[in-house]
DNA sequence: TATACGTGGGC
DNA sequence: TGCCCAAGTAT
C-alpha cells in the first residue's frame, strides 16, 4: 500500500484533540518540545483507560509530582491514594518503580532509545513505542486498540485478535512514516477514537477512506474480529468496617501482588464462589457488628462480586491476624483514598 | 498462548 | 440490564 501517512497528518493537523499532556503540531512548529514525563505518565494512565477518566488524574499528579524526580520522591501511600480509582493498581506501582529507575539509573530523564524504554517497569511495547515516537521523534509503530482496528480495516483483516496482533503491527510498521512520527502515532489513535469506531464508523469524513479495503467491502463494522469471551462468575465475600469513637477507620493494606494489590481495603474473608447464608471471615475485632442493609455489587475483569457488609462502633484494637489492620484518622485517611469496591462498601453504611 | 488485572460510560 | 469497550503489562 502506498505511503498514507500525509492525508493522515494533515487530517491531524486540523482535528487533533487538545490534551493536558500532548504538544499540538502547532507548538512543535514554534519549538515546543514534549515533555517526556507527561508523556509517559498519560500513557500508563491510558492503559485501557478512556481519556475522560484519565484527564483529572494526570492534572493532580502533574500539579502534586511536576517532575519525575518528584514523583520518584513520593510516600508508596500516597502515591497508591492519588492513583484510587482509576484501576489496574499495578500501574501504579510500577510508576513508582520506573520513577524510581529513571533517577536511579538515568540521571532523572527517561532514556530516548526504545530498547531502554522496554527495560523500565511498566513499560511494554505499547507504551515503549509511545515515548519513542511521541517524546522523541523516533519511528516506532505504536499498536494499541485504535490502531488494530484500523489496521484490521483498512487492509480486511479477517483473523481474530488477539492472533491477529502480529499481522497488524506489521502492517502498522509499514504505515509509519520517518517524518513526524510522533505526531503521525497519535493521529492514528485519534482516528480510531474519533472516526474508525467500533460501531458505526464514521466512513464518509475518513482522511483514509479512499483507501480502506473493509469499506470498499462493506466489512468494517465486524472488524476486528475477537476470540469469544469467558463468561464471568460471581463470587461472594464479606467486609468489616469498624469506626472508633474518634472517626478513626480499621484499614488493611493489602499485599503488594494480586487483586488491588498496594492498596487500601477492609478486613475481610476471602471471596468465594459459593453464597453463604451467614457473614463470611473472621471479624478483625471482638466486638459487636450489625450487618449493613444491602449489599455492594461490583464487577471485575473477571468476576462479579457480590459483598455483605458488617459496621461496628468500637474502641478494641485490632486483633492480631495474618493480615495485620490498624485504625487510620481523618487526616490520614479519605475513602477518595479508597479502590472503587472499597468505597462502596464503605458508602453502604452512610446510607 | 492464556490469564490476571479495575473502572466507568455507552448502547 | 448486561455486555462491550478504553492510548496494555506482567507472568
Amino acid at each position: 500500500m502506498r505511503d498514507l501517512s500525509k492525508e493522515l497528518l494533515d487530517w491531524y493537523d486540523v482535528h487533533a484533540r487538545a490534551m493536558p499532556w500532548r504538544t499540538p503540531p502547532a507548538d512543535k512548529r514554534a519549538g515546543v518540545r514534549p515533555d517526556p514525563y507527561a508523556v509517559w505518565l498519560s500513557e500508563v494512565m491510558l492503559q485501557q483507560t478512556t481519556v475522560a477518566a484519565v484527564t483529572a488524574y494526570f492534572n493532580r499528579f502533574t500539579m502534586r509530582w511536576p517532575t519525575v524526580a518528584d514523583l520518584a520522591a513520593a510516600e508508596d501511600g500516597d502515591v497508591m491514594a492519588e492513583w484510587a480509582g482509576l484501576g489496574y493498581y499495578a500501574r501504579a506501582r510500577n510508576l513508582l518503580k520506573c520513577a524510581r529507575a529513571v533517577v536511579a539509573e538515568h540521571g532523572g530523564a527517561f532514556p530516548a532509545d526504545h530498547a531502554a524504554l522496554l527495560m523500565l517497569p511498566g513499560i511494554g511495547p505499547y507504551t515503549a513505542a509511545a515515548l519513542s515516537s511521541i517524546a522523541f521523534d523516533l519511528p516506532h509503530a505504536v499498536l494499541d486498540g485504535n490502531v488494530e482496528r484500523v489496521m484490521a480495516r483498512i487492509y480486511d483483516e479477517h483473523t481474530p485478535l488477539p492472533a491477529a496482533k502480529p499481522i497488524l503491527m506489521t502492517h502498522a510498521e509499514a504505515l509509519t512514516p520517518d517524518a513526524r512520527p510522533g505526531d503521525y502515532a497519535q493521529a492514528v489513535m485519534d482516528l480510531g477514537a474519533t472516526i474508525c469506531t467500533p460501531k458505526s464508523p464514521a466512513c464518509g469524513i475518513c482522511p483514509w477512506s479512499d483507501p480502506c479495503l473493509a469499506r470498499q467491502r462493506g466489512t468494517a463494522p465486524e472488524l476486528p474480529r475477537k476470540t469469544p469471551k469467558k463468561a464471568k462468575p460471581v463470587r461472594h465475600g464479606t467486609v468489616y468496617i469498624a469506626r472508633r469513637s474518634d472517626g478513626a477507620y480499621l484499614l488493611e493494606r493489602r499485599p503488594d501482588r494480586g487483586l488491588l494489590g498496594g492498596m487500601l481495603g477492609w478486613p475481610g474473608s476471602d471471596w468465594v464462589d459459593v453464597s453463604l447464608d451467614r457473614p463470611e471471615g473472621t471479624p478483625p475485632v471482638n466486638a459487636q457488628w450489625s450487618k449493613v442493609q444491602g449489599e455492594v455489587r461490583h464487577t471485575f475483569t473477571h468476576f462479579h462480586l457480590i459483598l455483605t457488609v458488617m459496621l461496628s462502633d468500637t474502641d478494641q484494637k485490632p486483633d492480631a491476624g495474618p493480615n495485620t489492620a490498624g485504625y487510620m484518622t481523618k487526616t490520614e485517611f479519605g475513602p477518595s483514598d479508597l479502590p472503587t469496591v472499597m468505597r462502596k462498601a464503605f458508602d453502604l453504611t452512610r446510607h
